[in-house]
DNA sequence: GAACCCATGTAACTAGTTACATGATTCA
DNA sequence: TGAATCATGTAACTAGTTACATGGGTTC
């Protein structure tokens, strides 16, 4: 039960509202638990009862009334206790270990594709982590000691490095095997080895920077090309990307579920996407409904023309 | 859900009973769930329920009847497509980062042993899992690619080493704060800072080791010293330890609850211990009460004489 | 006789996630 | 007009853990 623990932590570097704790807990990929963390009501409401915080309404005019909790000696105590007290166990949870332990029986290329798949996760994941380690809501907190905090950014980055290092080295040892003739792979599982080219390229406008995805291939043809785009962006330390070129089949027809599944994956990671098509590209009815009925937030759009599409995914 | 498509891994090596399922399970730390995992039944009846095994219930004489699971066609199928769909992220969850991010405020002493007490319980865990790894249940069946195991095992080893590296480096940097005059921790953490000497030697009698331990200062003062001592004793393979000299005060104060805790600990890593005393030790009637109600699974024993302890200790 | 191994199961509980509900204000 | 941000909460659910229950056979 670490959760209110670390909310005593965080009282204790100032005082504030469930609301202002949720949003640095969500920025703080250290502070493992999810997205969207209502736990703190309760957890706040527990800790008021036992004592450990104390509560403040404070009403604000234009936004609603926030209830701020300070932290009290009692809560004080217990979270020194917590700090000094026998240390918890890294958790480590790595389904690739089970995985791999339990794929003996794939073929070369499903073993491959598996690696390939999980590489761009950590890549993407180390990204994620990095940006937001950088612009943490956490390092705005008051503290003397900040440094601490490059300790564990640096924790968390080799650790995903490393990860990375040790994939390549299963890889070149899933290469070093001989390929097997026996197909254990579904039908679907086929279209993952096709080759399709992507390129990228940054570009700048009014010194706002986007990244500018071109092809002849067939873009976007599979989700995972998502995650690559997602990672380039991080990388970038940009938002936007405008796809100009034709669009892949699997991406236009619905029912692959490649779009639903790339876009879904833009909106979790706050990718903006403009799409320049091809006056000869066929694009299915059903697909443009789709386009415009899920443009949640604004994230993306089709154009005509590129200067369109720019000119839109540089307002903001 | 990972579990229940571990369940079909394992049963695609090999059929077996849910038992022995468990066993392998429990033997390997990369399938990371928790010791006692009864799941199985339930999770096995679901996928007899999916039609994903088959059951035959095998009887035996002497031991009991078992059921035992073989994959099906339809098995094998959600089983491949489980390995090689979308990865999953490894889940990292460090508590001793969030408490390093949220304890500026404490002295540079509590903070120094927040870390030793971490350090020494990454040491721990990673000696036990080396040594499941070694002898681990999973490495029995079949499997013709068994040099991955070698690959998941340097995966798991580096992780702890390079935990390791990474607490040294935050250790120095903590020793390099200036002594914070204001005390922070709790009055029982005191404790830890009193200095004890422990003596370990690797004794070795009838072709078995023990692990011998000796001092003045006081032995097994304080809980931690529990954890050196069994990652001394998976270091060496052994699972025997002979204490002698004088036992400390606090562990002989049950009040203190070092003895409970440290025999429990010995308990939960199967470590058997026997203990020579001194004949001017000052033991409290109930501490001998306690160490001859509580001696779970002749885990743990008293004695008068080095010759008796080493007799006791080595017959199994 | 106590404890341990084989073997299978159920029940209760905990931590954490996801979804839902509400309502004001600001912004495009 | 729709969406986002601020702000607080409840309810339902999932995965995983822990405890309990049973019972024969073996071993010390």
């Amino acid at each position: 039960m670490s959760f209110k623990h670390t909310l005593l932590g965080l009282l204790n570097l100032e005082s504030m509202s469930g609301y202002e704790i949720k949003k640095i807990i969500r920025k703080t990929p250290f502070m493992y638990w999810s997205g969207n963390n209502n736990q703190v009501y309760t957890a706040l409401a527990d800790l008021l009862a036992e004592g450990h915080v104390s509560k403040e309404v404070q009403h604000q005019d234009g936004t609603p009334s926030k209830k701020v909790y300070t932290i009290t000696e009692d809560g004080l105590e217990e979270l020194n206790g917590w700090l000094i007290s026998d240390a918890e166990a890294p958790v480590l949870r790595k389904q690739i270990l089970i995985k791999l332990a339990l794929s003996s029986h794939l073929t070369r290329d499903d073993l491959e594709s598996m690696l390939e798949s999980y590489a761009r996760l950590v890549r993407m994941e180390m990204a994620l982590a990095e940006r937001q380690l950088e612009q943490s809501g956490f390092s705005e907190l008051p503290s003397e000691r900040a440094f601490f905090l490059s300790l564990i950014r640096e924790n968390i980055v080799s650790l995903y490095s490393s990860e990375l290092v040790w994939i390549d080295k299963v890889r070149q040892a899933a290469a070093a095997l001989p390929a097997s003739t026996a197909k254990v792979g579904q039908e679907e599982n086929q279209l993952i080895e096709v080759k399709n080219e992507m390129n990228f390229a940054v570009r700048e406008k009014d010194k706002k920077k986007f990244l500018h995805v071109t092809g002849d291939g067939g873009l976007l043809n599979q989700e995972q090309d998502a995650l690559d785009i997602i990672s380039q962006c991080f990388a970038l330390e940009t938002n936007a990307v405008v796809f100009e070129g034709q669009l892949s089949e699997n991406f236009l027809q619905l029912s692959t579920g490649v779009a639903g599944a790339v876009l879904q994956k833009f909106g979790n990671y706050n990718i903006r996407a403009a799409f320049v098509l091809q006056e000869d590209q066929d694009m299915p009815l059903r697909f443009r409904e789709m386009m415009t009925e899920q443009r949640a937030g604004n994230a993306f759009k089709i154009f005509d023309s590129m200067a369109d599409a720019t000119r839109w995914i540089l307002v903001s």
